[in-house]
Parts: C-alpha cells; structure tokens; sequence
DNA sequence: CGCTATTTGTTCAGTGGTTGAATTAAATGA
DNA sequence: TCATTTAATTCAACCACTGAACAAATAGCG
C-alpha cells in the first residue's frame, strides 16, 4: 500500500469550494455544531447550542446524532443549571474517537505524540540523538518506529489514529519532499516515498491515514494556537538551531504561496553585516541564532549540546555573566528589529518566542520591545504583545498532530463518511 | 440621513459564518455561478456552468433567473460552437446593473471613479490640488462634489451606485476614522461624519450606499487585483510620497488585525541609519520615498510637483545622469533589501511596483533583482517576478470602485433582496 | 405527595432548493 | 425533410432545515 498524498493546506473552512449541493448544507452545521462543542470551556447542551448558533433545536439534535454515530461527540454530565427544567445532557468531544498522530524530526531528536480530539496529550515520545549523521532513511526508519509504537498506545486506549503529520526543519513542497533542511543537511528528501515501505504511517485500522509534511515552526505555531487559548493573529518564532517562524491569521496558519512562508532567520537585520550561509549578508541569524548567540557570549568551545544550550544560558545571564547579557541584549535587538518588520507589513499585535528562546525571555524582551516601539508606525494605538510559548521544545509534534484533529473538527463530514 | 457604516473586511467567501440555513445553498450557488460568469472570459452558457460547476443545468437555470431577475446579468451573443445543437445563450455581467463609486484622496489630487460589474471605467475624473494646505472638511466637501458628479454620470448611463469607497494615503481604524495620514497632515479624522452632510455620499437612488474607507495602498493593491489578471498573490508597492503596500493574497486582500497592514516605508532597511520622522531610524522610505530620490540625485531644490518627479526622474536617468542613475540604483537596493524580507517572510513570488515607481522599473529592477536573488533563501526554486503595475496613477480609486463591485459579485445574495 | 412551571429534547408536517430524468427548443447536416 | 445534437426547461422525488406541538424530566410550592 503507497501513502495516500493529501494535500499540506488545512482548509479551516467548511465551506465547499465548489458547488453548493444538498448535503453541503448538513456538512456545514456539523462543522458549525462540532466547532461549538469544541470551543466551548462547559459540555453545552443541544438547547444551548442551539441558542447560540441559530439553528433550530431540532436541526441541533439531528447534526449531534450524526455526531455521536460517527464517535467524534459523547454526552456527559452537563453543565449544573440553577431552577427547575429537564435536566440537559451535556456533550463533549469524544475521548476515544479519531486521534491524530504527530510526528517531528529535529537535528537532536525524534518525537511521536498522539492528540485526542480534546486536545488532550495521550501518549509522548521523544527519542534523543543526533541525526547529523544519520540517512534520512535511516531517521525516517526509526521513526516509524516511533509511530508504531505510538499507534499501539493509541489503540490500548480505545484511540483511532485518524491521521498523521510531521514536522521536519526545513522547506518542504507540496508533494512532502523536503527541499532543503539546512541544518540536518537534507536535500531533496522524498519523504513519503520512504516511509511507504513502513506500514504504520501508511495505514490504520480503519482506512488509510494521510501523512502531511510540513515546516517545523509552522506546526510549532499551530500547536502554540492550540494550546495558547482562543484564535487569533500571532508571529510565533522558534528559536531552534535555525530560527523558524509561524505566521497565524485569524486563527488559521498561513503558509504562504508553497508553503514556504516565515523563513524569519534570513531577513536581513544589517544588509552589509557578516554573511550567512544562505548566501545573504546580516541576516536575523548572524545575530540571533543559537549558535551566534553562544559565539558572542564567547561560549563557543563549551561544546553544548543543543537542547541545554538555552538553560545555560538562562543561568549565566541569571549569574550577571557581562559577556552573556550583552550577546543576549544584541540577539533582543536584532530580533526587534526583524518583529518590527514583521508588523509594520501585517499588522499583528502579539509575538510568541518559542523553542530555545523561551528560557531567555527576560532578557530578550527588552530590548525586543524597545525596537518595536521605536519602529513600528501604530505601536502608539497597539501596543506589541511578546509572551513566552505554553508549549515547551516539543511544540511542533503535538502541534502536528493538534493539526490532524483540529482538521476533523473543521470538517467532520470528511471522517464521518468513514462509516 | 446618517452614514450607514459598513465593515472594512470584504468577506471573499460567501459562506455563512453562522448556521447554514436553507437560503444559504442558494446564496453559496448564485455567487458560485456569478463568480464564474465573472471571470470566464467568453460568455458562458448555462449548460457550460453546469458543467465546470458540478451542479445540474436546472439549477444552473434557476439560479441564473435570479441573476437576471437582479440585474446582475444579462444575456449576450454566446461564444460560437462547431457543429449542430440548439445554441447557447451566452451568460454576461451586466452592463448596467449595480456600479461601484471609487473615491480618492491624495497629498495632490482628489480622484472619482465609476466601476461597472464587467469592471469597466465608465467614468472617471481628477481635480489636481494641493490638499495639504485645506482643511479635512473642505477637502471632504470638495469630494463629495466630485462624487455627485460621478453620480449623475452613473445614473445618466442606467447604472445604480451599489456603495463607495475611499481612499487615504494613512492609517484608517474600524471606524472609518484616519488616525494618521502623515504626508496630508491629517490625524484622527472622522471621515464618516465629516461626509454625513454630504447627501450623494449618504444615499443612492435604492436604498442606503454604505462609505467604506481605507488605506490607498490597500485599494491600489486590489484594483490591481482586478486589472491584471487572474487571482494570485502579489505585493504591490505604490511609490507615491510616501511608500505603501498592499498585501493580496490567493486573490484577497490581506488587511492585518486592525487594517493596519503594509506600512513597508517603515521597515528598517539599515537599523543605524538615518533617522526617520517615524521615530525610527533607516526606514525605506528614507532610501527609496520620492523625497529621498530627489534629494540623493541632487535635484532637492527643483520644485517638481508629485506628480511630475517620476516622468522628470525617468528622463534624467534615460539621459545617463549619473547622480541620477546612482540615487534610483541606491533605491532599488534599498527595496531589494525590503521585499526579500517580505519574500522570506510571506513566499510571495511576484512584487508589483506602482505609484510613481512604475515609470522607474527599468533602473530600479536591476538592483532590486540583485538582492533579491542574494536573501531570499527559496529564490532558486522559485523565481521573484517583478513587473510593473497595470493600472496608472490612480490605482486607488480605480480599486476602491472595483472592490464595491466586486463585493457583490463575491456575495450577490446581499444585492438581491433590495428586490 | 401531587401539581404546576420550566426547560430539554424529539416528532412531524411543511417548505426551500437541489437532483435526475423526461421534455421541449433550436440549430446542423445528410 | 428528418435524424442528430446540444441547450434549456419542467416536474416529481428527495434532502435538510423550520416551526410548532409534544413528551420527558426536574424544581418549587402548597
């Protein structure tokens, strides 16, 4: 069996692009009804949701049905109600329908998780080596591995795995082959044509899961969304080895022409700086790169690996190291003055630092914010937020796989014509 | 009568944010069909919508009565066929249905336009005046004259003004207030009420036009959109006195969280640079605003109205002026440098130059080609286009009219119940 | 304890809108 | 002239939502 291909953009509308037919209409409110249930912080009631959408009672009661029969939706107790009436019966997502699986390859370890329609983290892996070395066969071998495992966790559970994504650091096209991973040293990586020989990402118990590639930060910052309360507009930027961005819109990710959107480390920050490996001069990177950073505080021999080299930092600066707190306060600026690029052109008003950057956000801030104020035209009428991400180094595979669910969510019908 | 306030955001999907009610397929399917008729570029058939649709030919029919019923479409010689079978009735926009009425205010000119469904010019005026010595209302008033002119222009041709907009070189809130429009000298005025009094903006012939305002880059971008081809991604730039962008993205308009979006003269382009009235310091706008131009090829004390320095400056460099040629390859740089970090950031792969650069694009390509193929890390799998802008110099108010129209065509359920 | 008020959820006839097949309309070509 | 072909309309069937009536389940009150 070959890996069924489906395509990188999550649709977050249920709308049909194409003509409008009868059931259109019913795969409308299921998506309506479903994202209620979803965004809801009380199991509503069917009355409840019915007041809130428009719809009427009994169209409620007929798309939660469905809901129910399709093992996305349970009932459960309500929420308490003050006076008298029929008791309603509250309804929850499902804790043991479809899950997604969420795969990430970074350059110092592998991670599997498993997402429940809740949103709830069932099952986490990480797998720590340094994969420099390392085939991409052989990476994407072991971690089918991983998926396996996690599938055999998600069905002791009662879990379905619905759908699977991965994220891997670098530029990915949209046939899943990855163009380019700077940092790994991957170049033209068809991914899903080596994984079709693992049967765990190619199928599930019921069907045929999608496999998704995509950009590491971009699914970071989904998983940001996910995890960080309501929908809204945010720059969210990771500062692994490379530093990623994710750009999300009114709740959706936007991934640009090819998906190749928020490649933030090579904005040049100095057009005549030092050269990047990218070819460019001053870019983001030269100052604000993990490995930048750790040079400038004059940390270069120390051999660190890359996932404790930000909590040693976060100690040196806590320590008053002179060195460290001015490679910090040099990173802080350059990284404003890249985040007031970022606003100037779209307008956002919140910057989360994930990845590495999150234990060095006393530092970086300030000098972050005094760019942005100083740069950016209408930081007087709003001012720039920039908070630490509620995900820790791991963001991109829960977020991966937060993105297989929130897909269900945003479009039931598609998982409920599986029955 | 007051000013009927109307969102900003053009919702391109006719899709229900709310319930899906059982009107809601019809609303779904008369756009569909409208919005093919509207970008088909020969008049389609009912059976050849049904084809490319997906729907059946009744419903096709039926949902074409209600276009023609609503003076959306007329029918026209079809396109010819070979071979035998009834003929088709060819399906266009029609000529003389709803019309949209473009307005513009600029640091030098107040502009008019009348916009068909087709997205034909059927009127169009300018009035050259230096608007900044006037006050808001005054030149408020002065428009509005403008735009009873257009009016009865309109209505003298059998077309019914379905909404304006309008155009300002600055910041416009959700109110329709100009927080900032720096090169006017105007702040925090509210346009809405300074135009109640003003009764062709206030009222049509049915019903209440609803006045949206926005940013002239905005407006420029989508009349862009409109005038050049099919729907993409693309960032325009319009070198006016200042330099704006606009942002389109898979054929809409990207606005930002509060509007705010595009503000690209105030990027940074060398952090140390000089400074800026923005408070910042090395903002585009300080190598690449027509000011700058001006003043790096020496012809600071020439007086050149606006709107002539563009022509003038082309001449000169035709004739080899080196300081000249030398300040136009220092701005083309300088936008290089600045649309490769909008490229990094957004995957965009065509930049638009417009405005006053659209004369210049022979000098400032060269350069901005050169930096943009050094940073954007993508840029040798996909290529950056940089092609001048179809529209001339009023842009604005040729896309504020054309997003009138286009609204309906992208939601014609909202036109048809005026009947 | 029983009755009423109240709210939840379901049932059912009615309706809007799409579907698919049959029918009518209008041309070509032998 | 007539068969062929394609376009457009008509009509019964069906799907999904609507609104009202009804059944279910509880609290409050005498």
């Amino acid at each position: 069996m070959t890996v069924v291909w489906q395509c990188q953009e999550v649709n977050q509308t249920a709308a049909p692009a194409g003509a409008a037919r009868q059931g259109s209409l019913r795969e409308l409110n299921l998506a309506l009804v479903l994202g209620r249930i979803a965004a809801a912080d009380r199991p509503p009631s069917r009355a409840a949701l019915a007041a809130e959408t428009g719809l009427t009672r009994a169209t409620v009661s007929a798309v939660v049905e469905d809901l129910v029969a399709g093992r996305l939706v349970t009932e459960a107790a309500p929420t308490p109600r003050a006076g008298a009436g029929r008791p309603a019966r509250g309804l929850v997502l499902a804790g043991d329908g479809p899950a997604g699986l969420g795969l990430e390859i970074n350059v110092d370890y592998l991670a599997a998780c498993v997402v429940d329609l809740a949103g709830e983290v069932r099952h986490h892996t990480v797998h720590r080596a340094d994969l420099r070395p390392v085939a991409p066969a052989d990476a994407l071998g072991r971690l089918a591995r991983l998926a396996a495992q996690a599938r055999a966790h998600a069905e002791a559970q009662g879990l379905s795995l619905a759908g699977a994504a991965l994220g891997v650091p670098g530029l990915v096209d949209d046939t899943g082959q990855v163009r380019l991973a700077p940092n790994l040293g991957w170049r033209d990586v068809p991914v899903p044509e080596l994984l079709a020989g693992h049967p765990p990402l190619t199928e599930t118990v019921d069907g045929v899961p999608a496999l998704v590639v995509d950009n590491e930060a971009n699914l970071a910052a989904l998983g940001e969304l996910h995890a960080g309360g309501g929908p809204g507009s945010f720059l969210h930027i990771s500062g692994e080895v490379g530093i990623g961005a994710g750009i999300v819109l009114d709740g959706a990710l936007f991934r640009g022409t090819r998906g190749w959107s928020g490649e933030i480390g090579h904005i040049p920050v100095r057009p005549d700086g030092p050269p990047c490996r990218c070819g460019g001069r001053g870019c983001l990177e030269r100052y604000a790169g993990q490995e930048a950073i750790l040079s400038a505080a004059g940390l270069v021999g120390a051999e660190l690996p890359a996932d404790t080299a930000p909590n040693r930092l976060a100690e040196l600066a806590e320590a008053g190291e002179p060195a460290v707190l001015h490679a910090l306060h040099e990173a802080g600026t350059a990284i404003g003055v890249t985040v007031a690029s970022v606003v100037n052109l779209l307008d956002l008003d919140t910057v989360v630092l994930g990845g590495g950057y999150a234990p060095l956000i006393p530092w970086l801030r300030p000098p972050m914010l005094a760019e942005i104020e100083r740069r950016v035209l209408t930081a007087a009428w709003s001012p720039v937020t920039v908070r630490p991400a509620a995900l820790g180094a791991t963001a991109a595979a829960v977020g991966a796989a937060g993105s297989v669910v929130r897909r269900i969510i945003a479009r039931p019908a598609g998982w409920l014509t599986r029955f």
